[in-house]
RNA sequence: GGGGAAUUAGCUCAGUUGGGAGAGCGCCUGGUUUGCAACCAGGAGGUCACCGGUUCGAGCCCGGUAUUCUCCA
């Protein structure tokens, strides 16, 4: 490894290059795409900017430079099987990139990236290649003569040359960069059919170090191009590959972001690492625990849906490795103290959230471990029953069900198998996986269309501009202007050049109120953002045809536009509660409590954070008594716009990983909380009134849920209990106070006399017992006893026919029950008659029943049947006898 | 988003044509006594996840909900 290049300086030299040509640092966007639901992963360094490209967001800067972390897990050209096994296949990565908003273009961007490879890394232009779309002479003039690279290393290439964001949207020619790292570096050399070059699949040999796409076109459903407004550069070059080249190893992970890792892998392990074949456990893991730190210190967790569940399948991947290299306890999570030693530097909430990060990967660790042992246990049960049946193969499909309901992996089951001497289908393996997707592909269709369309349907009115949010200080405009609607049947979506209605974000919930002229009025039901647009969602209460009229006129005349005050005011005290709750449960619980998501509602509040235990209720309780007190010392509430820096540096919760903008609004309740928040607050806490945590319980593993209520509903919460306690008090004439007690000693007495009337019951039973005995009839010389009371249960009648079997014999009772006009009847038939006279109680219950219209049955020593009326239950008991006869032979 | 599965005592789990809710561990009481998961006897502890349906009768069958596990997208 070549040391004058340690990535930290790569990276570095990277951000100080463009910083110095005018370009602003934005700090990595989080890896978890908080607004865009399209996407699981941040996958790309644009992924932050994709607003500005679509046209629908603006940034304070028109230069930008990062190192953007970035996590890929699917898609063409990286599949999660391929990481570990060739020296660039990687699950997460960053990427460097500089990017031009509608400012410099090609010229700047084909200089700046020659400057920087050539004469700030010193990489031998003679080895140096480039690549041109084949339209693009604007790009190969600048390439030859800007530059002083050879022009015999400049070539034309098609769609590999052109860059999309999707099948419609922004999109433009790019230009590449490749080095030639020398003969012998190709997998591939010698292969038949394989010539080494640029732009040649599978090559080794050329590989593509950057790419600077510029976009200058927009592509329309009917697939025409048309010329952006403005044109913009988007450049990405693979840090951990440039890394490689710099430090001159053949892998990434020769580089110094691996070999720490690797190492400490191998320490764990016990076993070396192996640069080739042997190594794929050591780079696996690496690879995933780089992945999975990251997405977690953003705030994912693994789980069993979406995202989650990929993290969840890149620790097993990472786990099963760890078990081919002889560890079967948890140990991945030690790595990140590594981890954070090499990346903490550039990416500090790494280091910040450790404990968090080790104690998830823990977690899962563990109970992937119990996963396969309950996957052993089903393994060992199939075979037993497999080998009883003189088989020798396992089934696909059991399998399959072993891996789709259990998780429990297939090649694990095919090891296993092997070793007791069996074989497994696994082409009806394959058949049932088919399936599966096949289900799953039909089911999963509709959602993403939907998506489209709503978004797509709303009509721009005069010039765009950006909108205003002034609802922080004011809840009624009576001046704006419309600036976009859509209508769908009864529903329309309208936009305002300025709002007083906040659109949902942050946990908190859109506002509701009305929009009205003096010939329409709109009623507002729900606001959402979309871009930088605030959409008002409602519908047309009044005037729906001068609605109409205004629109073709392209609303000529203002509107008024007022939040309803209600709402928003007991929205505004759940949103002031959540931060007063944040700040009690840190006091309480600890540092470590962060916000992993929040509702505030106008009637509730519903808080998630993390923390590894259920909280005990002494703590709940502190928790409430402290944000009482807080509510009633009457911290003022104040908002400012400041820098994240600034904020920061005053102790602000931030959440990781949302995207914050350059400048930020701080939120600060007296001095027990400061948070980065755009939502609506009261002005004072003690608005609040009261605070009352209605709930606790565990929204996944590793976070805890509260919900709260503040205001009116806390009082009458507390108004409920208290009635309830009076109720009780009147109930039990304790209004002493001493409910407690004597409830305490109701359920003592109760339990006491329940015993005692068992007892008595018992009792009374035998002497019932030998009372009935002597009442029985003689049947074919079976002793027959028949009985009809009142008011007995089903259970009684029972239990009494239990008494009347044990330890007699030659005995069968019919006993019947009228109860609330319903009748019930239960016979009973001694062992010996079972044996001996073939006797079934279930089927002369059957029949007796019949007799009174009601079915019934049950086993042979005791039945039980019932009939809707007791009308005739009489005439079934007079039966009873016959009925043993014909059964007698 | 779609499929498969689980939910029974404090814990781990049994419970088949639908008819008497169980075992092991843990806990309590008494006895015994001190070589390693001590033993013996007795006892407490259950809304069989929740809601609804079928049935004379549901832990078990049917429908829905919740939570967890798991696979696919």
């Amino acid at each position: 490894m070549n040391n004058s290049f340690p990535s930290s300086l790569i990276r570095r030299q990277f951000l100080d290059f463009f910083r110095e040509r005018g370009h602003t640092f934005v700090p990595s966007a989080s890896v978890i795409p908080f607004k865009d639901p399209t996407l699981l992963f941040t996958n790309a360094g644009m992924n932050q900017f994709k607003d500005v490209f679509l046209g629908q967001g603006t940034r304070p800067y028109t230069r930008a430079v990062n190192s953007q972390k970035c996590i890929r897990v699917s898609g063409k050209h990286n599949d999660l099987e391929e990481v570990g096994r060739d020296g660039i296949h990687h699950t997460f990565f960053e990427m460097l990139g500089n990017w031009s908003f509608g400012d410099y273009y090609k010229q700047d961007a084909i200089r700046w990236a020659w400057e920087l490879v050539t004469g700030v890394w010193k990489l031998s232009k003679d080895h140096l290649y480039a690549t041109v779309h084949l339209s693009d002479d604007e790009a190969e003039t600048i390439w030859s003569n800007e530059t002083d690279l050879d022009p015999a290393h400049i070539s034309r290439h098609g769609k590999e040359n052109f860059w999309e964001m999707g099948d419609t949207g922004p999109c433009g020619p790019c230009s590449e960069i490749h080095i030639d790292l020398g003969e012998g570096t190709c997998p591939l050399a010698g292969t038949p059919r394989h010539t080494c070059g640029v732009n040649v699949s599978g090559c080794g040999r050329f590989i593509e170090l950057w790419n600077l796409v510029f976009i200058q076109f927009n592509r329309d459903e009917s697939d025409t191009l048309s010329d952006l407004p403005a044109k913009h550069v988007d450049t990405g070059a693979g840090f951990e590959r440039i890394c490689s080249v710099l430090q001159g190893v053949t892998s990434n992970y020769e580089t110094d972001l691996f070999q720490p890792l690797i190492k400490r892998i191998a320490e764990i392990t016990g076993t070396p690492y192996d640069k080739g074949e042997g190594g794929v456990g050591h780079r696996v893991i690496a690879d995933h625990l780089r992945s999975l730190s990251f997405a977690i210190a953003d705030g994912a967790m693994p789980s069993n849906e979406g995202r989650g569940y990929v993290l969840r399948r890149i620790l097993r991947r990472a786990s099963r490795f760890g078990r081919t290299l002889g560890v079967h306890r948890a140990f991945i999570y030690q790595l990140v103290e590594d981890l954070a030693a090499v990346m903490g530097e550039a990416f500090p909430e790494i280091g910040q959230r450790r404990e968090h990060i080790m104690g998830v990967i823990r977690g899962e660790e563990e109970s992937f471990g119990r996963t396969l042992d309950r996957g052993i246990e089903l393994f060992a049960e199939l075979l037993d029953r497999l080998k009883k049946e003189g088989q020798t193969s396992l089934p696909g499909t059991e399998a399959f069900k072993l891996y789709d309901t259990f998780g429990f992996p297939l090649d694990l089951t095919e090891l296993m198998a092997r070793e007791q001497g069996f074989s497994v289908d696994t082409e009806g393996f394959d058949r049932a996986m088919a399936g599966q997707r096949e289900r799953a592909r039909k089911g999963g269709k509709v959602t993403g269309l939907e998506h489209k369309v709503e978004g797509s349907a709303l009509q721009r009115v005069g010039e765009s501009r950006p909108v205003e949010f002034l609802g922080w200080t004011t809840l009624e405009i009576p001046d704006a202007r419309v600036t976009g609607f859509s209508l769908d049947g009864e529903r329309v979506r309208i936009m305002l050049d300025h709002t007083p209605f906040y659109a949902e974000a942050g946990g908190q919930i859109g506002d509701t109120g009305m929009i009205s002229t003096h010939d329409w009025n709109i009623e507002v039901d729900d606001t959402q953002r979309t871009g930088d647009d605030i959409v008002h969602i409602g519908r047309i209460t009044q005037g729906r045809e001068d609605f109409e009229i205004d629109a073709n006129q392209d609303f000529s005349s203002p509107v008024r536009a007022v939040v309803n005050r209600q709402k928003r005011s007991d929205i505004a005290r759940n949103h002031t509660a959540t931060h007063l709750l944040q700040a009690a449960l840190r006091q309480v619980l600890g540092k470590h409590v962060n916000q992993s998501g929040s509702l505030v509602h106008p009637d509730y509040l519903r808080f998630d954070f993390t923390h590894f235990e259920k909280p005990s209720e002494e703590a709940l309780d502190q928790v409430e008594i402290i944000v009482n007190e807080f509510i009633n010392q009457a911290h003022p509430v104040s908002w400012e716009i400041t820098d994240f820096d600034t904020a920061k540096a005053r102790g602000a919760t931030a959440l990781f990983g949302e995207k914050y903008r350059e400048h930020v609004r701080l939120v600060s309740v007296g001095d027990v909380s400061a948070e980065l928040c755009g939502g609506t607050h009261v002005a004072s806490t003690d608005q609040l009134l009261a605070f009352r945590i209605i709930s606790e319980s565990s929204a996944a593993a590793g976070i805890r849920r509260i919900e709260a209520l503040t205001g009116g509903k806390a009082q009458a919460a507390m108004l409920g209990d208290k009635r309830l306690i009076r109720g009780l008090q009147d109930a039990l004439s304790a209004r002493g106070g001493n409910v407690l007690e004597k409830v305490q000693k109701l359920v003592d007495e109760q339990r006491a006399l329940m015993k005692q009337l068992e007892q008595f019951k018992q009792a009374s039973a035998g002497g019932e017992v030998e009372a009935l005995i002597a009442s029985a009839q003689d049947v074919k010389g079976v002793r027959l006893i028949t009985r009809t009371y009142t008011d007995r249960s089903m259970d009684d009648l029972k239990t009494l026919g239990d008494h009347l079997r044990e330890g007699h014999s030659n005995l069968v009772a019919v006993l019947g029950s009228s109860m609330e006009d319903k009748a019930s009847l239960a016979v009973v038939v001694t062992d010996d008659l079972i044996s001996d006279r073939k006797l079934s109680a279930g089927t002369l219950v059957k029949e007796i029943a019949a007799v009174m219209g009601g079915g019934g049955g049950g086993r042979h020593h005791l039945g039980t049947a019932g009939a809707k009326s007791a009308e005739k239950l009489p005439e079934a008991m007079d039966a009873a006898q016959e009925v043993l006869r014909q059964h007698l032979k």
